[in-house]
DNA sequence: GGCATAATGTTTACACGGAAATGATTTACA
DNA sequence: TGTAAATCATTTCCGTGTAAACATTATGCC
């Protein structure tokens, strides 16, 4: 029927960014969902396997996102039995996520965004695919650096453990 | 209080490409929030500004969603009288998508993508660019390629009309 | 010690995205 | 012609992301 072929969407960055991360995430979860896991989830799960008893703070952190997102995250991998909230006993206000036997039990995953890496950046040779970090996170730079006048997300940028890692 | 120094991230392409996602997004949406606009609203109204009358699913393919997610954009763009949906006479299955008089008041906002695209590549070279570009959509096509065992997306993929920008 | 302030986590309200199911309509074809 | 299949839009359910408000607890400063 096509009366009207499709309409033209102009080159933009951020349409193009959007497309191949919505690819890259819908991928991600095709691949998780064998294990029941969301790749949020995992994204968390493989910050514990490394350093168990976070804080939610910490996750969101590094996560990237904010503390609610993280928050309600723990909620249902909590109610999947992955991990258990611990209240802290020196600070009241703090409560410590920690890995259950379950989680461990996919600990196997642990190297999961390696073979999406290379899924990823098959055709792609390793001096483009460093060319391509880098210029990702300059994007990332020049986004945040507009952004909210600059001021409170100090704390958040992409730390650049790569680029020139100024740390 | 920082303890424990923050943990490491791995270096994964989809990270990279999540963050630079999000800032880029929350770059725009503070942006547009000026007039009352969030980012997807505001794409399917550039996408009507100049093709008045669109169906649904039209609207669903140019922004990448799918249909039930347009639909319910559409749905705020109704409330918020940007647009009105009109019952089409021949097939009685289709909704027509057509901008009001409040939703052409903003179409000043038409450029809104380029002037993100210098924002966002400012201190890339034009070849950089072109090279980020390109890297991009081959992520975009591998995750695809990926997926769901290749086939039911055949029609959705990032439509090349940049192999070598034709416009 | 006592009070303002900050930090931590959660809840709520809103916007967005995907998958599946549903209703209505159209098309295909037998 | 008449029924099955395809198409279009919507609804519902779930997961995620942001912002703002909130309660609880720590901290700092007098």
């Amino acid at each position: 029927m096509a009366t009207n072929k499709p309409l033209e969407r102009p080159k933009s960055l951020g349409q193009v960014l959007t497309f191949a991360t919505a690819a890259t995430g819908a991928m991600c979860q095709e691949l998780l969902a064998a294990h029941d896991l969301t790749l949020a989830q995992w994204v968390i799960l493989s910050a514990l396997w490394r350093r168990d008893g976070m804080l939610v703070s910490e996750i969101a952190d590094y996560t990237g996102n904010n503390a609610p997102a993280a928050s309600r995250i723990i909620d249902r991998m909590a109610e999947r039995g992955l991990v258990t909230r611990v209240p802290d006993g020196e600070d009241k206000r703090v409560v410590r996520v920690h890995v259950t036997e379950m989680g461990l039990g996919l600990k196997h995953l642990e190297d999961f965004h390696e073979r999406v890496n290379t899924q990823l950046l098959e055709g792609i040779s390793a001096e483009e695919a460093d060319t391509l970090f880098r210029l990702l996170r300059q994007v990332d730079a020049n986004a945040r650096r507009a952004t909210g006048s600059g001021a409170e997300m100090a704390g958040k940028q992409l730390r650049g453990q790569a680029g020139e890692g100024n740390e």
